[in-house]
DNA sequence: GAGTTTGAAACT
DNA sequence: CAGTTTCAAACTC
């Protein structure tokens, strides 16, 4: 601990150890010192092991030491019994350590007291050298994160976590717990983690009964991050060493629930820019039977050990835009950052898993911007992944992880990538967007590696998101579909070099505002839906088949509005008068006014019903007409993202892409900036959603639509743009003026956007 | 899957 | 504001 409280306070203890008195005391007492129980690995071993905690001395280092002892032990002794009691002595001698830690400043007077305490157990068991290194690690961990302010030190260490928060503050407090402790192992739990708790009882019970715990434990987990949990399990079941002591597979479980991908010997290792490199070295040396450990040996990785890696996996696998919690980014970022504590960090997690359980939906943390949906999964914006990485990752795991809000843990089973894939669209699909959820599910299919082919299958599905394969914009420009539609890049996408990720949040906001600032309307819906025909929208938009408009009008020249790459025809609307398209043969209506599919439909039809089928028409007679890709609304019915909100109604199909997945976005930044932004709006991707005309009765219409802005307001608004003014600029121009008539932006109310948030 | 075409976006 | 370049999607083979 940095904290000169403790130093003080431990030297004092230490001394107070050391000192004659100190033993002859421990000698009267009924409880015998550490060192002793150390030996009897009894009960009384444990609350010795408390006691010397609260002292700080030498003692704790031993018990520290004694805990990873435990592990080998239990490793080594095959026999349940010792392993439950080690397993308590270990947590105790977590606490321990964490007291040690505290203390830790002097880790020589620590490695030295430790070692006779140590000496006796292991010297039968184990080589010193590892009982040496842990107790150094972890008090440098600890002490590390002690320093930190951020650091969670209660909620790291799950039942340690107790006394290393208590220790912060005053080591008396350490006290009590360990004498807790010393009674029952599961007191521990009981203090922090009820399930923990529950979970220690069953050891008693049975040395190892991890399934059940790990599905008690998954209950608790599934609120931190249902990935996690399912790959704690995964490294419970998997992991390769059930020598693993009980004890110290507890302690780890406790860990790995945490969400920490670290394992303990890893986090140590992370944390090694305290300890010294020779030490470190020399430590893994010793112990080259822990696999983590010597795995750990590299500071750069996250995790190294087989279980930590599947958490890892999971973690990496959630990436997108959403953040699960901003608890679980913060601390990633922690942990990136190096500031995350070791061991103690983890611990810290399953402490806000199970306080937090509520809080999982959403936070609404500074740190927003990650977390778009409450209670989405998240994708590990805290880590800065590249989507290369994510894409080696997927392989091993869903890389990208849906986040859905409020279920995302059901999603994320560690099943094959098609089952995710279906799991998601079915969530998707079952979860309705709320008004005011900010977020829009989304679905992303992980199967597919490249992105076209993803593209290509999505497309038929018309629940599959968009991806970008910038190469050069680094995804901060219009040019790309990710940014241009408000949303992070995912793993799928193909990007290279993309700033379009969460950890650049800053860059992202910052581009786009300075992007908006030339063109306020750039992250405006490009289609510009009418509620009534498109009498409005234009001198000829009136003639126009289609209710929406691009509100830019297209410039195609060779495409002759037939093609995708004319955006009108993209976005499933006519030509304008805005448009100025040479041999426009738009489908969904001429510049001219010629060929309008829909008009009919249109005039006869306000309500969203009507319009809908209107433009399922003209969509299909646009299909037919040009055989492209297209398809009729009837791919609504399939679509997964089918929201309750108009939001998502429209039917994708329209576009050869389906409709990208989107965060919610509030407004124009909003995408990225997710709920921070406070409304609630309903963020459409201008993306291709917008494109698609929708119907929305006025009351799924954006409250800023509604409220302020004419959507044709909104776009005479913008100063810039040649383009932006609307054809329709008419029509926007007053909201009250035609009957009933209103424009609305199909994506998300770009408006109001950057600013708010920050 | 690679290469071409296309037009929006960005730049000058 | 117009012209040019850049870019990535759409498309074709």
């Amino acid at each position: 601990m940095d904290t000169p409280e403790k130093t003080q306070i431990t030297s004092p203890l230490s001394k107070f150890e050391d000192s004659p008195v100190f033993s002859y005391i421990n000698s009267l007492s009924p409880i015998k010192p550490v060192k002793s129980i150390n030996i009897a690995h009894t009960f009384h071993s444990l609350s010795f092991a408390s006691l010397p905690s609260v002292f700080t001395s030498p003692h704790v280092n031993s018990h520290k030491e004694t805990r990873f002892l435990k592990r080998h032990n239990y490793a080594d002794l095959s026999k349940p019994e010792f392993s439950s009691e080690n397993g308590n002595e270990a947590c105790n001698d977590e606490r321990v350590a964490v007291d040690a830690a505290q203390l830790y400043d002097n880790s020589s007077e620590l490695q030295e007291s430790f070692d006779p305490g140590v000496s006796i157990r292991e010297a039968s068991v184990e080589p010193p050298g590892e009982h040496l290194k842990l107790a150094i690690e972890l008090p440098r961990t600890l002490n590390y994160d002690c320093g930190t302010p951020d650091s969670d030190q209660t909620p790291r260490c799950g039942t340690q976590t107790d006394t290393v928060s208590k220790s912060d503050g005053t080591i008396a407090s350490l006290v009590p717990f360990t004498d807790v402790a010393s009674h029952k192992d599961s007191s521990e739990g009981q203090v922090h983690l009820a399930g923990l708790y529950k979970i220690e009882s069953k050891k008693e019970a049975t040395e190892c009964d991890w399934e059940n715990f790990i599905s008690d434990s998954a209950d608790l987990l599934i609120f931190n991050s249902p990935i996690d949990a399912e790959g704690f399990k995964e490294l419970f079941q998997k992991s390769p060493n059930p020598v693993v002591g009980f004890c110290t597979s507890f302690s780890e479980v406790q860990k790995m629930q945490t969400v920490n991908p670290i394992g303990p010997g890893e986090q140590n290792e992370k944390e090694d820019p305290f300890t010294q490199p020779g030490e470190t070295i020399e430590l893994t040396q010793m112990d080259p039977t822990q696999d983590n450990l010597a795995a750990n040996k590299d500071p750069n990785k996250y995790i190294i050990s087989n279980p930590s890696k599947a958490v890892s996996n999971l973690h990496r696998g959630m990436r997108r835009r959403c953040l699960d919690f901003e608890m679980v980014g913060a601390r990633r970022k922690n942990i990136e950052d190096g500031s995350s504590s070791s061991s103690v960090g983890v611990q810290s997690d399953e402490k806000i898993t199970y306080k937090n359980t509520q809080l999982v939906p959403f936070k609404p943390s500074s740190d927003s911007s990650r977390c778009i949906l409450p209670g989405i999964g998240l994708h590990l914006n805290a880590l800065a992944i590249n989507s290369r990485d994510s894409k080696k990752i997927k392989h091993e795991t869903f890389s990208s992880s849906i986040t859905l809000p409020g279920s995302a843990a059901s999603f994320h089973s560690p099943t094959s990538g098609q089952e995710l894939d279906e799991s998601l669209a079915l969530a998707s699909m079952e979860r309705d967007m709320d008004p005011s959820d900010n977020v829009v599910p989304f679905v992303e299919d992980f199967s597919q590696t490249s992105p076209k082919k993803k593209r290509r299958r999505l497309e038929g599905e018309a629940e599959a998101c968009k991806r970008c394969n910038c190469k050069k914009s680094k995804c901060l420009k219009l040019y790309c579909e990710c940014f241009a539609a408000g949303v992070y890049c995912i793993e799928p996408c193909a990007c290279q070099d993309c700033f379009n990720k969460p950890i650049h949040e800053d860059t992202v906001l910052a581009t786009r505002k300075q992007i908006e600032s030339r063109n306020p309307l750039a992250f405006a819906p490009k289609v510009i839906r009418t509620s009534e025909p498109a009498p409005e929208i234009g001198d000829e938009s009136s003639k126009t088949p289609a209710s929406a408009r691009h509100k830019r009008g297209c410039n195609c020249k060779k495409s002759s509005c037939l093609k995708k790459y004319c955006e009108c025809y993209q976005g499933g609307v006519g030509c304008s008068l805005n448009c100025r398209c040479e041999g426009c043969k738009n489908a969904f209506g001429r510049k001219d006014g010629s060929a309008s599919v829909e008009m009919e439909d249109e005039q006869e039809d306000e309500t969203e019903a009507s319009e809908k089928n209107g433009v399922d028409k003209t969509l299909q007679k646009a299909e037919i007409q040009n055989n492209d890709e297209q398809h009729p609304n009837s791919a609504l019915p399939k679509t997964p993202l089918r929201f309750s909100r108009p939001l998502v109604q429209l039917p994708y199909s329209s576009k050869g892409k389906p409709p990208r997945c989107f965060l919610g976005v509030g407004s124009s930044s909003g995408l990225y900036t997710g709920q921070r932004y406070g409304k609630p709006n309903i963020l459409r991707p201008q993306w291709k959603f917008d494109k698609q005309f929708q119907n929305v009765p006025e009351d799924e219409i954006p409250e800023i639509l509604r409220e302020n802005h004419s959507p044709s307001s909104g776009i005479k608004t913008s100063p810039n743009s040649k383009r932006v003014s609307p054809p329709q600029s008419n029509l926007g121009s007053s909201p009250g003026r035609r009957s009933g008539r209103k424009l609305i932006l199909q994506s998300i109310p770009s408006f109001p956007s950057l600013t708010p948030q920050h």
